[in-house]
DNA sequence: AACAGAGCCAACCGCCTAATG
DNA sequence: TCATTAGGCGGTTGGCTCTGT
C-alpha cells in the first residue's frame, strides 16, 4: 500500500482550469485570503483539490506574477542562481519577483540547460564539458527514451503491477529553510546588481522561500584581502566574521533580529550542501564572475 | 495535406517539513 | 515525545502546439 492521496480523488475534476474555476478560486481568495487550501475548494464552490487550488493560484491567478517572456537579465540571473542553489526552484523563484517556481523549473528544463551545453557548460555542475555536442545526443536520446516509456506505460496501465523492476533508492537533499513573514529593517544600500551581474534587472527587496521579505538582504558585499569585493551570506553575529563565505570582512550592515537564525541556517545548509556534493561551487569564482 | 517527432508548459504526484494536538 | 495534518517543494507527466518531412 502507498501513501494515501492527500485528498479523496473521488468526483474532483483534474485537468485544465476553467475560466469559471478561476474565476471562483480568485473571488473566493479576494475575500477571506490564502491558506486553508484544504477546507477552501469546498467553501469556494470548487470541485477540486486543495493542492490543485494552491498551485492554480500560486503559478497563474496571484495579482503579482510577471507574465511575458524572461529577459536576458533574469536569464543570466537564473543561471547564477542555479550555480549557487541547484534545482532550489522557490529559492531562485524568490529573487526573481514576479516569476514562479515552476515557470523557472520549465524555462530551465526547455531552455537554459540547452543553452548551458550549447555553450559548453554541463547544466548541472556548472563545469566545463568536454564534448557539448555528445552531451545534447545523449539527454535527447535520453528524453525520447523516456517519452516512450511513458507511452508504453499509459499503454500498459491497466496490466502490470506485479511487474514492478528493483526501487531506485531516491536521494533526498536538505531543503530550503522555510522563512516566513519575519520584521525586518530596510537596507536600501544593498545593490542587486551585484547579485545579478552589472546589467542585471533593477530588483530591490530579499526573497526568501517564497515569501518575499522587504527588502530583506541576506546577501552582502564583502571585502576580501586579496580579491577586492565579493559576495557572501550574511550569517548571525556581524562579529562573527568566521561564519562568512571565505571569511572575509564584512562592508554591509546586518539588521537582522539576533533572535532569529533562519539565514543561519540556510546558510549552514548551503556549506552543507557544499561538503556533501563532488561539484563544489568555487565562490571566489562565483564571487569575481558577479561582479564582471 | 497528413503524419511523426520534438518542444513546451500547466498540472499532477509523492515526499518532506513544520505546525498542531 | 509521538502521531497526524496541512502546506510546500522538486520531479514528472501528458496533452496541446509547432516543425520538419
Amino acid at each position: 500500500m502507498g501513501r494515501a492521496p492527500c485528498c479523496s480523488k473521488v468526483g474532483l475534476h483534474r485537468g485544465p482550469w476553467t475560466p469559471r474555476e478561476d474565476t471562483l478560486l480568485t473571488k473566493y481568495i479576494q475575500a477571506h485570503g490564502e491558506g486553508h487550501w484544504r477546507s477552501m475548494p469546498k467553501k469556494a464552490g470548487l470541485l477540486r483539490c486543495g493542492k490543485s487550488c494552491r498551485l492554480r493560484w500560486m503559478n497563474y491567478l496571484r495579482p503579482d506574477i510577471k507574465r511575458g517572456n524572461i529577459t536576458p537579465d533574469e536569464d543570466d540571473l537564473i543561471i547564477r542562481l542555479h550555480a549557487l542553489l541547484g534545482n532550489r526552484w522557490s529559492l531562485i523563484a524568490g529573487r526573481l519577483p514576479g516569476r514562479t517556481d515552476n515557470e523557472i523549473k520549465n524555462y530551465w528544463n526547455t531552455h537554459l540547460s540547452k543553452r548551458l551545453i550549447s555553450e559548453g557548460t554541463d547544466p548541472n555542475t556548472h563545469k566545463k564539458l568536454l564534448d557539448p555536442l555528445k552531451e545534447l545526443k545523449r539527454r535527447k536520446n535520453n528524453k525520447s527514451k523516456n517519452r516512450s516509456n511513458n507511452r508504453n506505460k499509459q499503454k500498459n496501465k491497466s496490466k502490470s503491477v506485479a511487474n514492478v523492476g528493483p526501487e531506485k533508492p531516491k536521494l533526498h537533499l536538505p531543503k530550503p529553510v522555510r522563512v516566513t513573514s519575519f520584521s525586518l529593517p530596510r537596507n536600501e544600500s544593498f545593490d542587486w546588481n551585484v547579485l545579478s551581474g552589472s546589467s542585471g534587472p533593477e530588483i530591490r527587496g530579499g526573497y526568501v522561500g517564497s515569501e518575499m521579505v522587504n527588502n530583506v538582504n541576506p546577501w552582502c558585499n564583502f571585502k576580501d584581502g586579496e580579491n577586492g569585493v565579493g559576495v557572501g551570506f550574511l550569517v548571525g553575529d556581524e562579529d562573527d566574521h568566521d561564519d562568512l563565505v571565505n571569511g572575509s570582512d564584512f562592508e554591509c550592515q546586518s539588521d537582522l533580529p539576533s533572535g532569529d537564525n533562519s539565514l543561519a541556517k540556510l546558510y549552514e545548509e548551503y556549506l552543507d550542501l557544499l561538503k556533501m556534493e563532488e561539484t563544489q561551487v568555487d565562490l571566489d569564482n562565483f564571487a569575481e564572475s558577479l561582479l564582471i
